[in-house]
DNA sequence: TATAAGGTATACCCTAACGTAAAGGTCAAT
DNA sequence: ATTGACCTTTACGTTAGGGTATACCTTATA
């Protein structure tokens, strides 16, 4: 398969799969002219990639479960690691994002939103 | 106030201050050394930044939630809006994450975690 | 056969919000 | 005079690509 074909099944663009491949994370053949073609075992490993970054892992993070992947002595306890780590992460981020999502709520329900100047919002961030 | 003290009290570093003033959002003046020196002024327009940036706003947001907040015939309809759309934002960011947190949960909760190869995690990401 | 359209290649600049040096000036205290 | 703790500017690194430019390759049509 070509790139732009290989992007259309995967639903990315040739840009990040080239910006993967510069990275060092896949690889490609390539025909007598240069172009790019990816056998099953090149897209395979990229369909792994993009699944990972689906499920959240950074590109770094996903070079290390590409690693796992293709090590079959690995330990599933690994594995395992990384994406408890990764759920830990989001977990957070979810406990932050939820915190700010209960003070913007507060402000914008105070908050008049007419024709005055006067704003709950702006006064809270000024205060003091 | 000398930058260090300023940012101490604001609980951010120095460097984040230069980088708000190399991007137009505040100003400093400058003793004869050329150190930064914060009037009260620069100061409470540096607090209504950090603030802002706490509550989740970009520093392209911020800058026009100061341009507001130095407007005295702004409309708290304005502010309203910004603040709305970035509750809208976080709300989304929420979902997706919270998504992700399921997946990576039953992931990791089938994982057995052990030394052996096999693994959930990574037959899901490889499967098909 | 010439030309236009479209896919492909490399390569450089841009984003956000700083972190992290590098290399040097200033100030108070020892 | 020297140390150490401030301060200054300049500038490259980070993440995950997007955008643009230039140029080659391939194919279809006039």
């Amino acid at each position: 398969m070509l790139i732009q074909q290989v992007a259309k099944k995967l639903k990315i663009t040739t840009r990040s799969i080239r910006h993967y491949e510069d990275l060092g994370i896949i690889k490609s053949d390539r025909l007598k002219n240069n172009y790019r073609v990816y056998d099953t075992k090149n897209y395979d490993k990229l369909k792994f990639l993009v699944r990972a970054k689906n499920l959240g892992f950074s590109l770094k993070e996903c070079k290390n479960l590409i690693k796992l992947f293709e090590n079959d002595t690995r330990q599933s306890a690994s594995v395992r690691e990384i994406a408890k780590k990764k759920l830990n992460d989001i977990k957070l981020q979810i406990k932050e994002l939820d915190n700010l999502r209960v003070s913007l709520e507060w402000l914008v329900k105070k908050c008049p939103g007419n024709e005055k100047p006067d704003c709950p919002i702006i006064d809270e961030l000024a205060k003091d």
